[in-house]
DNA sequence: GATGAATGAGGGTTCATTCAT
DNA sequence: TATGAATGAACCCTCATTCAT
């Protein structure tokens, strides 16, 4: 029973974080809109603190999986970082409810240890992803700029994505992406 | 009065957001902050809800003014760019408490139409800026998407910076926008 | 099986009663003390209440079990009193988790009847198993009053052993017994 | 204003401790009998536990002066003796519901620093009190033990008194502490 | 203009109790 | 007989807001 409450609460707590954003998402918000009680929440996460951490976790690790998803399907380095870049925003992995969370959570890491932790880590797998592609296309001292750069760019694009969604939309995105390796590999 | 007060307010509002996190920013804290009492926010700024929506406009505001601040040292379209870039992150304009702060704000936008507002004035306030400049080293059909992809670097970069600051220095940034500028001229 | 079911769960009481406290005594705590679910503690119990009063009503026999399980030895009355106040404190009938147990008990006494009753039960027993003793050493008109000395003595020194079993210990109570009983022989 | 409502929460306290056990002496029925809001309670006290030592505190000023007030009229160390005990249930000074809040403090000491602390304080100053008349009465030796009895018998006459106010009444008090003095006097 | 004492709605959390299994 | 997942009322506490001074 455990995982799937668990599941539920986490489904939950991400649509009423982007349905009436961080501060306004309740423990009786997310349990009614979970469709349990109150109780439930504290009963298997102890405290309203380790549901959003949880939340938080399931959004870095469903990321990842959106980022790599469509690395199968890509075989030039180029061609892989775009695959990386689109799969941040790949609708099936990661819904705009998702992204939405996520900046909430972002904003609070200053504050919160956890939160910090989580996303150092997301940084991490985000980055050793693509370095060893960058370094087939770009020279060795400029890997680590440009996988910076295109990490900025990939969070940056969330935040646009996020505030206008029609606007900023997936076309756009993958565009970007395209252009911006392009560009990478062009200058070496 | 009015003037000096509300900005006391709002500094202190800013410094607040910085230190204790948006949540945690109280009426008592900021107010004790500036020195003043908390029946004086009230008296100045029609609730809480309007001292942050001020703050943020402060913030917009003061952004704007350091994006355009380094223009005026720079003469190339390649160099205006690069200041424009740098603007953002320049210390005499924007204090590592504003960026902090305006993460913060960004977070609640979806769900706040006053902050989405000025949010979306920010937006097209920046890509007025690089529009120009952009014209003049790229294609015609291209100064869009570009210009949308330097927002978003930018926005990407304050992410970074705000939860890095050591790492993700201004050092950094620099040699970022210096890269991507110099990318955006020779892909024309 | 509801016997040793009774047994398991008011001992499991006394423990808790005893380590956490009455406040913090849940029927989540207790029941796992005792190894059994939750839902035992309903099903034996017709509630916490229940539970409650049973453990007191248990506490309350032992502790007569005590006072009366020291007078085999004794023979003259002076002897038999100050058994029957050490028969109070004897660690094989009355353990310092079990008048840890019962102070708490007795601050309940003023708003619950189902424990005011108990109470009453028990100092009537100590009262009657004191009365028979007292009329061969005091006055017939002193009987009463000594009874009741006696009794208050000996709660006070449940308080006081309760908070300080060290320094105030068995050998203090002992000796603080055989005096209040030789004054009082002395005096008739 | 600050000294009023704190000395207006803490005689609310009492008397819900009182009138519905330790256990439903909530912040809110608190502060409902004070006429005063729920937020006055923290923002006076630091929170429920902090208004609790407080009143506790209260209490054990209240007995002490109690204990002290009738040695005035007191010449003799016997006369003085009686005094002390008496005093402990004063009508001026300890009112039923007084000594009854007590016994609920008492019974938290076990699992409560705060109130232990204060306890003791109490149980050292009552010795200090009584110590230096039995010294005129007794054997140097018997002072400690003599002393740490009456205190015993003080408490055990607390719980007494609380339990039946009417038939362990302030004569029964009186009469137990003028023998037991009596008997400590002849003893020597 | 300025204060801060006072309010009370709403937050997270606990826990006795129920009930389907 | 036994379980423990589930409930929701009630707890303490916070904090934006008001208002008499």
């Amino acid at each position: 029973m455990e995982p799937v409450r668990r599941r539920q609460l986490i489904e939950a707590t991400i649509e009423s974080i982007h349905q009436d954003g961080f501060r306004d998402a309740t423990v009786a918000k997310i349990s009614r809109r979970a469709g349990l009680s109150v109780g439930l929440v504290n009963h298997y996460f102890d405290g309203k603190s380790e549901l959003l951490a949880a939340t938080m976790q399931s959004l870095a690790a469903e990321t990842m999986a959106g980022a790599e998803a469509l690395l199968d399907d890509a075989s030039t380095p180029e061609e892989q970082l775009i695959a990386i870049i689109d799969g941040n925003f790949a609708p099936s992995q990661r819904s705009p409810e998702a992204i939405s969370a996520w900046l909430s959570f972002y904003a609070q890491v200053p504050g919160n240890q956890d939160f910090a932790r989580i996303q150092r880590q997301m940084d991490e797998t985000l980055l050793g992803l693509l370095r060893p592609r960058l370094e087939k296309i770009v020279a060795a001292d400029k890997v680590d700029v440009r996988a910076n750069a295109i990490v900025a760019l990939i969070y940056g694009m969330w935040l646009r994505h996020t505030q206008d969604p029609e606007g900023f939309n997936l076309d756009v995105i993958h565009q970007i992406a395209r252009d911006h390796v392009a560009d990478i590999a062009a200058a070496g």
